[in-house]
DNA sequence: GTGAAAGCGCTAACAC
DNA sequence: GTGTTAGCGCTTTCAC
C-alpha cells in the first residue's frame, strides 16, 4: 500500500500540495498536478479509506438494516436507496437481521462507532427497548414503520406505509366480491407489524358485519415454507374459506403452489389476496392479487430524509405516511 | 461523539490504560477497569471505527459483490458467508453490479481504498481486464467462476461451479427423457458464463446426435420479464419445441407462468428444466426440476479460502470445482 | 505556488 | 499497575 508519503518521497512535493492536486482542494499549479497525478497513477496509489474518515468525519456510507435480505419486499426499496445514494455519491453497507432484536441493537451499535453516517432501519417490531436506543444515537436514523408512542423531542424521520389499511383494502375487496368466509394469515403477534395487520383485518369484517373467531387466524413467519403449512391448515380445517387475506407474497406464493398441488384451483376453490405486490406476485399463476406497499417510494423517501439529515443537517423529526394501493390480477374471482 | 480522550478527563486514567481496560489487551487493575467502564457507559462511549482502522490496518470487513441483489441465486451464498464471517467477528458489505463492468471497477478500487480486508466476487464476466485489475490487488480476493487463462502466479482464489457441466446434465435429462426438441434459454452471449451454459447445451445435444441451430436459442436476462418475453417467442416459433432447458429459475418462473397463462400445460405441453435449483423452484406450481449450483457450499468455501487469506495470511493461490446435481421434481415428463 | 505542522481517535511499545 | 509517546494516512490552516 501507498501512501501521500511515497508520493511525497517520489516527486518532492509536501503531502499537503499532493492532497491538493489529487482531490481538487485549493490550488495547485497544473505542471506539478500533472507530476502528481502521474506518480500517483504509476505507484497505483490509493487513498486510504480510514485515513480520510477519520480526518474528514465522514464515511460517506449509510446503513440500510432489514431484516430479511431474502425477501422480496425490500428489492425495490433497495434499489430506490442505491440509486439515490449514488447521485450523491455515497454507499450503502446492506445488513439483515432475521428478525432477530439482539442484530437489530447489533447494528445499531455499529453506527454508534461511526461504521457509517446514518441508517435506515426497517423492524417489524419497533418496540420501547429499541426506540430508546435509536434516541440515544449520535447519528441520524429514519426508520421506515409507524412508530408508537412518539415523543416531541424524538430526532429520527419516519416514512410508512399504512399497514392496518393495506389489510383493510385486501379484505375488504373479498368481501365485495361476495366473499364471507374469509380467514388470514399474518406473522407472529407478538411483532408490532403483524398486530397491525390483523387489525386492519378485524376492522374491514367488523365494518360489514362478518363472524370471525380465532379459528380464522393463522400464524406464518412470512417465508414460503411457513406459506406451504399453512395452506395444509386451511385445507384441513373445520371452518372452510373461499377467501384468503394473506400477510405478504412470499407466504402467499407458498399457499398458492401447495393448494394447486393438492389439486383445488386458485381462484375458483379458494380466492387469495395478498400484500408486497412484489414482482412475484405477476410470476405465477394465476397472478396474485396484492396490495402495493409502496416499497420504492418508502425506499427513495427514507434515503431522501437521511441525506437531508447528513448532507444538510436538518434537525427534528419528519413523518411521511405513504398509502398502499390495491393491485387487481387474477386470485380473486367473485363469487355468486 | 465522546472519545477516550473524554474518558481521559473524566477519570484521571490514560488513554493507554483505558484501552487496555475497554478492550481486554494487557493488563488492567480490576479496580480501576470497573472506574473505566462505569465511566464509559455513563459517557455512552463507542469507539470509532476510523480510528480503530487506521491503526490497526485491518477493517474487520469484507466485500461480497454480486451481479443482481434480487436474483435468489445468490441468497445461500449470502447466508453461507454472513454465517461464517459472524463466527469470525468480520461484517460483510454487500453491493451489487447489475451485470455492469464499471461497477465491477469501482468496487475493486474501493477495496483497494481499503474499504474492506478482502472481497468475494462474482461475475458473469471475468474478462482480461478485470482479472489485470484483480491481479493489482493490494488485498485478497476470491473469484467465483471459472477464470480462463490463469498465470502461474496468480493470487486469488476461486471456488466455482462448473457451468458447463450443470447446462450438459439438464440438456441430457430431457433427451433421456425422450425428448428431441429442445431449445435453450441463455444469457447474454458476450458474457463468459453465458457461453459456457451455451457450450454445456451444445455438448450434450452433439453426444447424443441431436440436430440444432440458432434457432434452438434463446436468449434473455436471467430476469423474470425476460422469461415471459421468451415465452411468448417460444410459443409462436416455426419450430417447435417439447423440452425447454433454461439458465436459471428466474427465467424459468417467467417462462412457466407466461406459458401457463398462454393455456399451455407444463409439463405436458412443454418440459422445462431449470438451472440454480433457488427456493422458488418449489415455490411454483408445478415445481422445477432444476440443476442445484451449490450455492452454499460456494458462499462458503469462498469465505474460508478469503478468510484464510486475510487472517491467516495464506499466500499464493487454491482453485476448488464444486460439481452441480441433478435436482428432479415435476416439470420434465417422459415422452413417449 | 508550496510547505510545515497539527490533529482526527485509536493502539502498542516502552518506560517507570 | 499505569503513563508517555509515537504514529497509522489523511486534510487543512496558516505561514512564507
Amino acid at each position: 500500500m501507498k501512501t501521500l508519503y511515497d508520493i511525497a518521497k517520489a516527486t518532492g512535493f509536501s503531502t499537503s500540495t499532493i492532497s491538493r492536486a489529487l482531490n481538487n482542494s485549493g490550488y495547485c499549479n497544473p505542471k506539478t498536478k500533472a507530476i502528481i497525478e502521474k506518480a500517483a497513477k504509476e505507484m497505483n496509489y490509493r487513498p486510504s479509506n480510514a485515513g480520510r474518515v477519520l480526518k474528514s468525519q465522514k464515511s460517506d456510507r449509510v446503513m440500510f438494516c432489514i431484516p430479511d435480505i431474502m425477501n422480496p419486499f425490500y428489492f425495490n426499496m433497495i434499489r430506490a436507496i442505491s440509486e439515490r445514494l449514488s447521485l450523491n455519491d455515497y454507499y450503502f453497507l446492506l445488513s439483515y437481521t432475521m428478525h432477530d432484536k439482539s442484530e437489530e441493537f447489533k447494528y445499531l451499535n455499529l453506527l454508534q462507532e461511526h461504521y457509517a453516517d446514518g441508517m435506515i432501519m426497517v423492524s417489524f417490531d419497533f418496540n420501547e427497548e429499541l426506540v430508546e436506543e435509536m434516541r440515544k444515537s449520535n447519528f441520524p436514523i429514519v426508520a421506515t414503520n409507524m412508530i408508537p408512542n412518539l415523543k416531541e423531542d424524538d430526532n429520527f424521520d419516519i416514512v410508512y406505509v399504512d399497514h392496518i389499511k393495506a389489510m383493510y383494502i385486501a379484505t375488504e375487496h373479498l368481501i365485495l366480491n361476495g366473499h364471507k368466509d374469509i380467514c388470514v394469515v399474518v406473522g407472529n403477534l407478538s411483532e408490532q407489524t403483524s398486530q397491525e395487520r390483523l387489525s386492519g383485518f378485524e376492522r374491514a369484517m367488523n365494518k360489514y358485519n362478518i363472524e370471525f373467531s380465532d379459528d380464522n387466524i393463522f400464524i406464518g413467519d412470512y417465508t414460503i415454507d411457513s406459506g406451504k403449512l399453512i395452506a395444509e391448515e386451511i385445507s384441513q380445517s373445520k371452518k372452510k374459506f373461499t377467501g384468503i387475506v394473506c400477510s405478504n407474497d412470499l407466504m402467499s406464493m407458498g399457499i398458492v403452489s401447495k393448494l394447486q398441488y393438492k389439486g383445488f384451483d386458485i381462484p375458483n376453490d379458494f380466492s387469495i389476496i395478498s400484500l408486497d405486490n412484489t414482482e412475484y406476485a405477476d410470476a405465477i399463476h394465476p397472478s396474485l392479487t396484492s396490495v402495493d406497499m409502496k416499497q420504492y417510494e418508502l425506499g427513495n423517501l427514507s434515503c431522501k430524509l437521511l441525506l437531508e439529515k447528513i448532507i444538510d443537517e436538518r434537525k427534528g423529526s419528519k413523518v411521511i405516511r405513504l398509502e398502499p394501493e390495491l393491485v387487481i390480477r387474477e386470485s380473486v374471482r367473485e363469487l355468486n
